[in-house]
DNA sequence: TTGAGCTCACTTTTT
DNA sequence: GTGAGCTCAA
C-alpha cells in the first residue's frame, strides 16, 4: 500500500522525515495517529528493524490500536508498543537486580499504596488533622514523578508534619523494598535510576531503541522525559507528538515545558505543525477555538477545516440535575430515533466520575443502552483482587500486602489479633510474612490453632507455587479449588452471583492471556492487569452509550457529544478555581471535550445539583461566557421548572439565589427503622399510606422498585428484618435487596398500590 | 473471630 | 444518598 498518497504536505512531512528529533504540533483531529503509524510503517519500509523501534503511548488501549493499525500497514512486525509503564515493567524485570529488586517483583496498585499509607501513618503516629491517606499519598506520588527521593524531603523537612510525611516516604519506600515490590510511579523511577547509574546499560538501550516515538508528549513528566532523554543521547532519532492545547496531566506532574521546549533540548529538530482539523463541523471548531483562546499561557494558533459548517453547538440551561440527566436522555433517544446516530456513536463526558450516577437513572428509566468507563475497575474488585493476592504472593513470596490480602480468604480463623502477632514477630526479625507463617509455631502470642492455620496457608502456597510455571489459568483453577473459594463467594446472598461471573471472567482473561502471549508467565499477566485501566476494555461499537470523564475522553472522537454540568466548582473544578495555572488546564479539558465530537455537540448545566445528597444552587461555569454564544443555539429552560413538577422558590434559576435554609434535622437512626410504616415509607419520603406487609414480599410476586422499575420475586432467603429477596426486573440484572430496607413495593394481588 | 450495624467521607482527573 | 471501612456485640 502507498503510504504517503493521501497525506497532505505538512503529514507527509513528519511520515517521512527518519533521522535526528523531530517535533510534529498536532492539533486536535488532525491526523496525528494516521501519521505516527504511518511513519512507523515508513521506517520499517525503509529498512529500520522493527526491533529498534519503539513507540510509546499514554494508555494501553491507545497502544492497542496502535500495535493493531500498524500490524494492518506491515504484518508481523515486532515493534515495542506500549505505555510508559508497561514498557518500564518489560525492562525492569530484565534489570530488576541493578535496583536491588527480585525480578519477581510485585506492582503495588493505587490500592495497595494507599493501604500501605494509611499503616504508615499509624506507625509513625499520623496526628496532623485533616489529613487523609489519599493526601499523603499523592505527594508521594508526586514526588516520585519530579524524582524526588525521600531524603530530599527529610532534609527540607522543617516542622513536625513535614518531618512526619517524609518519614512515612522513607519507610513507606523501605516497605517496598522489602517486599520486592514496586508501585507505578517506580516502574519509572527505578528505570531512571537504572539509566542513569549504569551506563553501559544506558547506551545499550539508546544502541537498542534507535527510533522513538512518544505520543501525547504534552503529558509527559519529568520522569518520563528523563527516560526519553536518556534513550536519545546517541541515537537521537526521537518523534514526539502532541498538542500544548490538549495537557491536562498537569496534577499528576506532566510538564508542559517538555514540548514547549524540546528544540531547545533537541538542536537541530525539525519541527511540523498539522493545523488542519478533518474531525469536527466549524461550528464546534469555532466554539473550541473561542474557549482556548481565553488562555494566555499558549502558542497562539488556529484550527481550520474544510468541514461543513454543521449545526450549531447547542447549551441548554436545565433546572435541576435530574431534570439535566433526563434532558440528555430524551435528546438522545430523539437523536437515534431519526436514524441520525446509533448509540455507539453517542458520548455523554463529565468532570468527575460522581456525576454519572442521574445519567444512569435517566438511561435505564428511558431504555437507552449505555456503558460507563471509569468507576471501579474490573480488576479492583474484590473477588478479582483476592485471586491476584493469591498469584502475587505464588509469584512473590516476599510480598506482605499479598499475604495480608490472601491469608484470611475465604476464612480460615485467622482475624486480626492472630495476623497481628504474625505480623510484630515478622517486623522485628526481618523476614517475609510467608516465611514466618512456615514456622508460626516459634511465634510468641499466638494461639496453637491460629499456627496451624498459618502452618496450612503457607503448605497451600508452597503447593501452588510449585505451579508458578504453569499457565495463570491454571494457578487460579486451582487456587479455586483447594480453598473452596468459590463456595466463599455463593455465600454472599447480594453479589455472590456477581462475584462469581467476575471470578469467570478473570479466568476467561487468563485464559486469553495465555493464548495471546504464548510462553508468557505470570508475572507478565499480573502486571498486565495491574496496569490495564477501565478504558482499555471499552469498545466503540457496542451499540451504546458512552458515559465517561473528560480525561478518559482523550484521543477519541464522536459524532455527537454531550458535555454536562458546566457550572462553576465542577468545570472548573473547585481546586482548578484557585489559581491560573489551573484553571488553565481545566480549561483545556474543556477544549479536549469539544474537540472530540464530529458533527454534533450538546452543553449543559443545571441551577440546582445535589451535592453530598444535599441541593445546591450553582454557578455557570465561566467557560460558558467564553464561548461564542451569537453562533451557538441556547435554550434556558429553567424558568419552565413548573413543567417539571413541584413548585420552586421564585429566585429559582437567577444567579445568586439564597442558601436554603438548614435542612430540618432527620429522626434518629434507632428510630428510623422501627416501624413496618417507616419500612415501606416511599423514596420520596412522603408519609407511607399504611403499614406494608413483609409476608406480601414473596416468590411470584410482582414488585416495583423506583430505580430499577418493575420486577418479580424469584426467591426469598431468610427470615424477620434480615429476609432478603432476589428480583428479577424486566430491564437489568436480577438484583437482591434486604426486603425491610429496600423500597420494594409489590403490585397487584397483595400488594399496596399509592 | 466474625458479622452486623453504624459512621463517615465521598467529589478530581489515571498509569 | 451511598458505599466502604470500622467498631462493637455475640
Amino acid at each position: 500500500m502507498d503510504l504517503l498518497s493521501d497525506l497532505t504536505p505538512s503529514q507527509r512531512e513528519a511520515v517521512t522525515h527518519i533521522n535526528g528529533p523531530i517535533l510534529v504540533l498536532a492539533g486536535a483531529g488532525s491526523g496525528k495517529t494516521r501519521v505516527i503509524t504511518r511513519r512507523v510503517a515508513h521506517l520499517l519500509e525503509a529498512g529500520i528493524p522493527a526491533g529498534s523501534i519503539l513507540a510509546v503511548t499514554f494508555t494501553n488501549k491507545a497502544a492497542g490500536e496502535m500495535r493493531e493499525r500498524i500490524e494492518a500497514l506491515v504484518p508481523d512486525s515486532k515493534v515495542w508498543v506500549g505505555t510508559f509503564h508497561g514498557i518500564c515493567a518489560r525492562l525492569l524485570r530484565k534489570y530488576a537486580k541493578l535496583v536491588g529488586l527480585d525480578p519477581a517483583f510485585s506492582i503495588y496498585d493505587q490500592n495497595d499504596r494507599r493501604r500501605a499509607v494509611k499503616d504508615l501513618m499509624d506507625i509513625v503516629g499520623w496526628d496532623v488533622p485533616g489529613w487523609t491517606p489519599e493526601r499523603i499519598e499523592s505527594l508521594i506520588s508526586r514526588a516520585k514523578n519530579d524524582l524526588v527521593r525521600p531524603e530530599a524531603w527529610r532534609n527540607r523537612a522543617t516542622d513536625h508534619k513535614d518531618a512526619l510525611l517524609a518519614r512515612i516516604y522513607e519507610a513507606y519506600e523501605e516497605r517496598l523494598q522489602a517486599a520486592s515490590a514496586v508501585d507505578f510511579d517506580d516502574l519509572l523511577v527505578h528505570m531512571v535510576a537504572i539509566l542513569k547509574n549504569h551506563k553501559d546499560v544506558r547506551a545499550d538501550l539508546d544502541r537498542r531503541f534507535r527510533y522513538i516515538l512518544v505520543d501525547e508528549y504534552q503529558d509527559t513528566n519529568l520522569a518520563q522525559y528523563a527516560i526519553v532523554r536518556a534513550l536519545s543521547v546517541d541515537h537521537a532519532n526521537l518523534c514526539v507528538t502532541g498538542d500544548p492545547d490538549q495537557s491536562i496531566y498537569g496534577w499528576r506532574g506532566a510538564d508542559l515545558a517538555n514540548i514547549l521546549e524540546f528544540e531547545r533540548d533537541y538542536p537541530g529538530s525539525r519541527v511540523v505543525t498539522l493545523q488542519e482539523n478533518y474531525r469536527s463541523t466549524k461550528n464546534i471548531l469555532a466554539v473550541a477555538d473561542h474557549l482556548i483562546q481565553h488562555n494566555l499561557h499558549r502558542k497562539p494558533k488556529s484550527l481550520l477545516t474544510d468541514n461543513p459548517r454543521g449545526a450549531p453547538v447547542e447549551l441548554t440551561i436545565y433546572p435541576r440535575e435530574t431534570d439535566e440527566a433526563e434532558g440528555v436522555a430524551g435528546r438522545i433517544a430523539g437523536l437515534v430515533r431519526n436514524g441520525e446516530f446509533g448509540y455507539s456513536d453517542i458520548a455523554v463526558f463529565c468532570r468527575m466520575t460522581a456525576l454519572t450516577r442521574a445519567f444512569e437513572q435517566a438511561f435505564r428509566v428511558a431504555r437507552i443502552p449505555y456503558q460507563i468507563i471509569g468507576g471501579v475497575a474490573f480488576y479492583e474488585r474484590q473477588e478479582v483482587k483476592d485471586v491476584l493476592g493469591y498469584l502475587n504472593l505464588i509469584v512473590n513470596p516476599r510480598d506482605d500486602l499479598a499475604f495480608l490480602r490472601a491469608v484470611n480468604v475465604p476464612p480460615r480463623g485467622l482475624g486480626k489479633a492472630s495476623v497481628d502477632a504474625l505480623t510484630n514477630e515478622a517486623r522485628a526479625q526481618g523476614v517475609p510474612l510467608l516465611t514466618l507463617a512456615r514456622k508460626a509455631w516459634t511465634v510468641s502470642g499466638l494461639k496453637e490453632k491460629a499456627a496451624r492455620a498459618f502452618d496450612d496457608f503457607a503448605r497451600l502456597i508452597d503447593d501452588l507455587a510449585a505451579l508458578r510455571d504453569h499457565s495463570a489459568e491454571e494457578v487460579i483453577v486451582q487456587m479455586v479449588a483447594r480453598t473452596g473459594y468459590r463456595k466463599h463467594l455463593a455465600e454472599d446472598l447480594k453479589a455472590g452471583e456477581d462475584r462469581q461471573a467476575n471470578l469467570d471472567e478473570l479466568v476467561a482473561a487468563a485464559r486469553e492471556f495465555d493464548q495471546v502471549h504464548a510462553g508468557s508467565s505470570i508475572q507478565d499477566f499480573l502486571a498486565e492487569i495491574t496496569l490495564a485501566s477501565p478504558i482499555d476494555r471499552w469498545e466503540q461499537d457496542t451499540g451504546a452509550v458512552t458515559l465517561m470523564t473528560l480525561h478518559a475522553a482523550k484521543g477519541l472522537e464522536f459524532p455527537a457529544v454531550f458535555i454536562v454540568a458546566l457550572e462553576d466548582n465542577i468545570l472548573p473544578h473547585s481546586r482548578g478555581n484557585e489559581n491560573l495555572k489551573e484553571l488553565e488546564e481545566e480549561r483545556r479539558l474543556l477544549f479536549v471535550g469539544i474537540t472530540r465530537a464530529r458533527r454534533e455537540l450538546y452543553l449543559s448545566r443545571c441551577c440546582l445539583r445535589s451535592f453530598r445528597g444535599q441541593q445546591q444552587a450553582t454557578l455557570a461555569s465561566r467557560f460558558l461566557s467564553e464561548l461564542p454564544g451569537e453562533i451557538m443555539e441556547v435554550r434556558d429552560l429553567s424558568e419552565m421548572g413548573q413543567e417539571y413538577g413541584r413548585p420552586r422558590p421564585a429566585w429559582f434559576g437567577r444567579s445568586n439565589p439564597p442558601r436554603r435554609p438548614e435542612p430540618r434535622p432527620s429522626a434518629p437512626p434507632t428510630f428510623r427503622l422501627t416501624t413496618a410504616a417507616a419500612l415501606g415509607t416511599p423514596a420520596s419520603g412522603a408519609p407511607a399510606a399504611g403499614p406494608v406487609d413483609l409476608d406480601s414480599l414473596r416468590p411470584g410476586v410482582s414488585v416495583v422498585h423506583p430505580e430499577y422499575g418493575l420486577g418479580k420475586i424469584v426467591a426469598v432467603d431468610g427470615a424477620g428484618p434480615n429476609r432478603k429477596g432476589r428480583v428479577s426486573f424486566v430491564v437489568g440484572p436480577e438484583r437482591t435487596f434486604v426486603l425491610a430496607k429496600s423500597p420494594l413495593r409489590a403490585v397487584g394481588r397483595g400488594g399496596k398500590t399509592p
